[in-house]
DNA sequence: TTACCTGCAAAAGTTTTGCGCCTCA
DNA sequence: TGAGGCGCAAAACTTTTGCAGGTAA
């Protein structure tokens, strides 16, 4: 365990769900000798460990968060904002799944786009904003 | 209308479910000439005029589908397979998620991760498959 | 002409890889 | 000495942008 792998994966813990650009630079407020390279292998380290897990948002990044910070992750595609729900807003929906499909899901690794309760309601969903 | 264009409509139609990457490959081969740069742009104005709309399947990859082709997308992040299964699945949690949050859950913008019925259960899912 | 579409080339952004150096046991 | 971790630079890959030429009304 060296000091730049602690300082990722206090970042991880801090930030909540960070991009590996984000968690980069709050490593780097600490320590601005490390480098962008270090922050992803590091994180692949950890993950493969199973200390921390990433998630898609939607738009193409995905983020890291600590294993056990496990809920929904619900994103506007309008705003952008990133929104959390209990996971066991998914329990039918898995146990249907499992019975219908015998797929197993894994309610924390994609987040549920849509629009949020704050956003204007539009007729069309701007695609520019879901990207 | 070019016929690049409709070529690049045909593709998405074609092949369901597809990377730009792979569509830009159908078209070329029908017509190798046709630069990935149009492919892009012809997916991004289909897009804008409703005709095509893209999905997160999770690891990186946009895909893009025709917009009547609707359904929820059940990714195996373990062997890749990308299933699909009909809308009505989310009906509930959509509802609940209204009621709860005010959130207008969009259902086939996300693909759902996890692990479909002829994959091996286990303990640990690996991380390297979820990318 | 005017507007728009295309192909090419280059740029931009993100993630991975190679390599040499350093540290620590 | 040997293994592993780090920083730097470069490569690889995906997506976007600028520009010049072509086509059609």
């Amino acid at each position: 365990m060296t000091p730049q792998r602690q300082l990722v994966i206090d970042a991880v813990r801090d930030l909540g769900h960070a991009t590996p650009e984000q968690i980069c630079a709050q490593v780097q407020s600490a320590a601005p000798a490390v480098n962008i390279t270090t922050v992803y292998r590091t994180l692949d380290l950890l993950e493969r460990l199973g200390m921390v897990r990433h998630t898609h948002l939607g738009h193409g990044a995905p983020t890291y968060s600590e294993q056990e910070h496990q809920h929904v992750h619900l994103v506007c595609h309008n705003c952008g904002t990133v929104m959390e729900a209990p996971t066991d807003l998914m329990d039918g929906l898995a146990e249907r799944l499992r019975r219908e499909s015998g797929f197993e899901l894994d309610v924390t690794h994609v987040a549920l786009s849509g629009r949020c309760a704050d956003c204007p309601d539009e007729t069309q969903i701007d695609p520019e904003e879901t990207r």
